[in-house]
DNA sequence: GGAATTCCATTGAAATTGTCAATCATTTAT
DNA sequence: ATAAATGATTGACAATTTCAATGGAATTCC
């Protein structure tokens, strides 16, 4: 296992630097195993990745539109389309065409929806602990403070 | 003297317990960026992030096998057929059968497949400094630290 | 030694996901 | 008022993921 000690300048001859030290590769690497152990936790529920990110973002005080929920989870329009009719099919949330934009469909949970999220969330939370087991709060904390600088760039 | 993984940005209060939260949701949202970035500076010399990882991964001491390459990149071991395939066909690698075994192939690169790995890790690198370019070399070293954590789990 | 079992690579099919262009209804800009 | 832009939707198509089945090779177990 290296260590974070290399030098930011390349090294052209040096033995050659392993996949280990990319950041590309091991945020593909931690969401592949971050992916499936929630999947399985949420498969209980009746729910996806995907869909539980849209189920919680349905619940809160924000209100998003589909293009909305389409950008902040970095989706094509057409995905959120399925992903809301099959939430709305099982009765989870409802589409409200916005009147301040008549196109546009805000989502928003049910009650049932909300039910739904507040006991998938435990599961999520529990299959989330397990996978970072090895750090401490402290440094989960670190950690999802450094994501989020990554997962959201300002400009 | 804090230890490099120690808390460094404070995490924002927010009423309803938001996604932004997740440290999964996170995982996902920075490694779609990531990826998008690494494919598009990849896509000049006809790789994506999968291939330019298994090119990568064939020009090391390690000698991988397929199965090897595909436990470390958490793909179907039929994907890594097709992704050395395509790769081989290119003359990038070469499969040799392992004469330890002679089930297994190793896969090696050539020396043209070693020519393009050095210069398509400049673009990988120019492509990931751009990303995370919000963070100071410190802290995307922390960062780098926690993720190999979470992406190569003891036991 | 030989039979059964396990393992690696490969193929191919099925399901899921990703990408894109076109359309309708509405809103915004000229 | 007309034109351009935007949100949702549909449908087509490509790419990716997931699995089951196969053949050859190694391992295990009498």
């Amino acid at each position: 296992m290296p260590k974070p000690t290399d030098a930011v300048v390349p090294a052209p001859a040096s033995p050659a630097p392993a996949l280990t030290d990319d950041l590309s590769f091991l945020l593909a690497r931690a969401n592949a195993i971050s992916l499936a152990a929630g999947n399985a936790a949420l498969a209980v529920h009746g729910l996806k990745a995907r869909s539980y990110s849209v189920l919680v973002l349905t619940t809160g005080d924000a209100r998003p539109s589909q293009r909305e929920i389409a950008e902040f989870l970095r989706l094509d329009p057409s995905q959120v389309v399925s992903l809301v009719d099959d939430l709305q099919s099982r009765g989870l949330v409802e589409r409200r065409t916005d009147p301040a934009d008549r196109r546009a469909n805000v989502v928003v949970a049910t009650d049932a929806g909300r039910r739904l999220a507040s006991v998938a969330r435990g599961s999520a939370r529990a299959a989330e602990e397990q996978v970072p087991r090895q750090l401490t709060p402290d440094q989960r904390q670190t950690l999802a403070a450094l994501l989020r600088v990554l997962a959201f760039p300002e400009t």
